[in-house]
DNA sequence: CAGTGGTCTAGACCACTCC
DNA sequence: GAGTGGTCTAGACCACTGA
């Protein structure tokens, strides 16, 4: 199902109709068995879901519009009215961006996840970016609370990662990452001979994980021994963790990770609705 | 123009069809000069920010259906399917909850904040909430940092409240609040005589504002002597300051205030898009 | 049963972009 | 000027609620 689509053929122009562009709902508008969303859903729901999985699947590359309306609707048997609809739900959701005149683009990854950046580091930026380093990577069955919080079987495997962010030769976070196997072996690949500053785009460009949606909860700890070694600090000392369960869009968990800072350079921002 | 308006009379049926209830908008479709929200303005905008007022000013209770899609696209002299455009962008933003086969509703104060319980204390619940208590009440001028970022002009006033909470006899939490005042003379009237146990709803029921989004900040900072004090700790013990903009639905800012919680009692969530 | 919102259609006219 | 998305209309049929 989850074939590579090689996006760079054809990257600007002159896109020959052939089968990486086409709909995966059958053309009479019933689905196929294997692409089987609930036929009970309404009929925009379905070509959304259908639509996104094209997006995630990198049928149209970022600085390339999507069909316009008129053609999207006339692929999929439906009025332009409610191809806007679908439109509008993704746009909603920062999958794509509309421009008047211009047509309709996949949203760069870097300007959806507004979750790259919430945990800073104090007297970093943008511009001064902390560097990641990842210190161990395994795979492993988790522990069963982060088992639970991925709602995986009791012998499911999981990616482990290690991994800190420095900044001036001084480590300024320590972050524990668990990831479901099944949907992240091409990372672990990726991993041993990459070290990307985030990870998100990393899940979407190797892997076809699509992050929407994060759930934050910190609490200050003491930092344990294992910890305080990893900061070169005495055991104890206060440290803020934030514990975050990632969703895909279908609300499925996707990552648990749980992040040290030490108080004293602690910063976070969050916007709430 | 914020004339209160009781909405206790008739509040289950057989609405009069007086003045409370009009559009405020003129019957022709154009503006009244006092409401005069920018007429180049999409006709759906125009109408949504009407109803808005006439939600905030309560013209319609709490558990009282508002008129249906096609009366209120009749009122308004709009199509209804423009109408619909207007109630999902109230449903988006959380102020009004549509029922199939019931109508449509103001949503509570109460669900509609999901702001109301994000810095929590550890060991306390939905049950078992701390106690609210304001220690401190006057009008000033707030400091540069707290009037630039609530917008206000140099010699503008605004409500400051301290106020804390506690659990078991214990205080948890102490904040400092600045209100601009020119929106919120009725809440210092009525705080001279209550304590409520949340300010949001209380902002919204005796001043008509209506808050819609917060932005907060987290650093940890120790304690300094004042705060110190307020908890009955030692000074420079490791406390989280969290700071709030919270801003109306127009954009404009409402309220700032910096929230302090010691270390050991802290814990936050957050949802992130 | 009448009334509500949820989905969907098939048009229209407009503002804007790019060629 | 051709093509795009943004707004708006005027219907249709359906699922669900409450009397």
């Amino acid at each position: 199902m989850l074939n590579q689509v090689n996006s760079k053929i054809n990257p600007k122009k002159n896109l020959q109709k052939d089968e990486k562009n086409a709909s995966l709902l059958q053309k009479n508008g019933s689905l196929s068995p294997e692409n089987a969303s609930d036929p009970r859903l309404p009929r925009y729901l379905q070509v959304r879901d259908d639509l996104l999985k094209r997006i995630v699947l990198r049928s149209w590359a970022a600085d390339e519009a999507l069909p316009s309306e008129e053609k999207l609707a006339a692929e999929y048997e439906i009025a332009v009215g409610t191809m806007r609809k679908v439109l509008d739900t993704l746009v909603n959701d920062g999958i794509v961006d509309r421009v008047r005149g211009r047509g309709t683009f996949v949203a760069r990854a870097a300007e959806r996840s507004s979750m790259l950046h919430f945990i800073r580091a104090k007297g970093t930026s943008r511009d001064a970016l902390p560097v990641a380093e990842i210190r161990a990577m395994t795979t492993a069955i988790p522990p069963a609370a982060v088992a639970e919080k991925l709602k995986l079987k009791p012998r499911d495997k999981t990616l482990y990662l290690h991994r800190t962010r420095s900044f001036n030769d001084e480590i300024v976070l320590s972050e524990h990452i668990w990831l479901p196997l099944a949907r992240f072996r091409k990372l672990q690949k990726y991993l041993k001979s990459n070290s990307p500053p985030f990870l998100y785009p990393i899940y979407e460009s190797e892997c076809d994980v699509l992050v929407s949606r994060a759930i934050d909860d910190l609490t200050a700890k003491p930092l344990n021994r294992a910890n305080a070694a990893v900061f070169k600090l005495k055991t104890k000392t206060m440290a803020i963790c934030v514990e975050r369960l990632m969703l895909d869009h279908a609300g499925e968990p996707v990552e648990w990770r749980s992040s040290f800072v030490p108080a004293e350079r602690f910063q976070y921002s969050a916007e709430v609705r």
